[in-house]
DNA sequence: ATGTAGGCATACTACTGAGTATGATGTTTT
DNA sequence: AAAACATCATACTCAGTAGTATGCCTACAT
């Protein structure tokens, strides 16, 4: 029957996600190549038999987190391209809210970072190669958003971006950082978290604003 | 003799500088795991014999490779501090250093992104946490050398750090990522790399700099 | 010249860990 | 109910690699 195909398909997916989590988080602890397929198995009470099930390979439970991890920044992103607001403000809220990604998701951001580079030139089949340059693409698309807006903040005049790839590097650069030192800690509120991303991405972004008196210099 | 015993203590120590910076060439492009020390003897032109000559272990030229890169980071850091300038402009000297040194020994720096933190957790032998302790240690000290400058420039005036801690995750993450993106091109002139240095800093340090007119707002 | 020690290559060992083969158990289909 | 299938556990194989054992060769000391 075709309902119960598709719920069959449907705990496939959960059983599938449920991997890939755990395995995002023996990656963030151990990294990609200290952690074993036993590992991921028994973080999840199971056996290599059950992982290998739904998965072919150790590479492509990477290649399952690293689309998650950019589905998940996408999906707080997108929204606020459509909403009808000035560049800067969007970017601000764009830059907050992929530092909230950051930390709400840590294990799958966590685990892809300097991954694929390493991968890229380590990796002998074809299909993985083309697997990665789709992911980088998605990446440099993801990316994109944030050049694209910072281009329009400064047509509007809401910013000021003279190199607009370099200012996006830096404002990745200070939000991805929140992989390398973000810990969670179980009494942490929300409001906290709420301030560490709107701080970081003010810092950055304010540092692109328009200088208030550019006549007046010198 | 003296003289004797000391230039093969300078022959000697070269050679563990050779061996640092073929496995810090190594672990940028494969990442840490991925070579071997078969790798690592490759690029010197060499057996295993030679590396195992010099250091007891693959993760004994981790530590090395880590402590020269934070001694670069030092050496050229020190120097600017010593100065005496308003903390705005010594931050901005330490945070274009700061971004020259990544480009500068890329494959010092790249090699030991997020290795530290898995390392920790793998690592077995008492010796080998201790060392990872006083790695971690060094780079707390470097990076408070930051959030010194940023206190001082906050009780100057010269600069408006509500933060300094989350500032300086700010500022090293902007310039960090450097290791992630920056490739070197043969091409590429110093004054290239100046700029890009240049950039990312005053992006993040401009968004520290006081308000010009605070009692204007609203 | 000859002993001696550092510098390294060669040839191993021992082990880890990815991936596979197989079968046991439960679940759905007919 | 029994055939077919999905879901896993168990028990392997085998390739790759860290580290070691050994010995040659060269340079320096005496």
């Amino acid at each position: 029957m075709a309902s119960t195909e598709r719920q069959q398909n449907n705990r496939k997916v959960e059983n599938q996600q449920e991997i890939i989590h755990a395995a995002a988080i023996c990656f963030m602890r151990h990294g990609l190549e200290k952690t074993t397929i036993d590992d991921i198995a028994r973080e999840l009470n199971a056996t290599k038999g059950r992982v290998y099930h739904y998965f072919r390979s150790k590479n492509d439970i990477f290649f399952a987190i690293h689309r998650q991890a950019m589905r998940f920044c996408f999906d707080a992103v997108q929204p606020i391209l459509k909403q009808n607001i000035p560049a800067d403000e969007a970017l601000m809220r764009m830059a907050t809210a992929h530092g909230h990604v950051m930390m709400d998701t840590l294990p799958y951001q966590r685990s892809i970072r300097l991954g694929v580079d390493i991968y890229l030139r380590g990796s002998t089949t074809e299909a993985e190669r083309e697997v990665l340059m789709e992911l980088i693409a998605l990446r440099n698309e993801y990316e994109g958003l944030y050049r694209a807006v910072m281009r329009q903040g400064q047509s509007e005049g809401t910013l000021s971006v003279p190199d607009e790839a370099l200012a996006g590097r830096a404002l990745m650069g200070a939000l991805n950082g929140l992989v390398d030192w973000y810990r969670v800690r179980p009494d942490q509120t929300q409001a906290e978290r709420s301030r560490i991303a709107q701080t970081l991405a003010s810092t950055i972004i304010n540092g692109l604003r328009p200088k208030p008196t550019p006549a007046a210099r010198s």
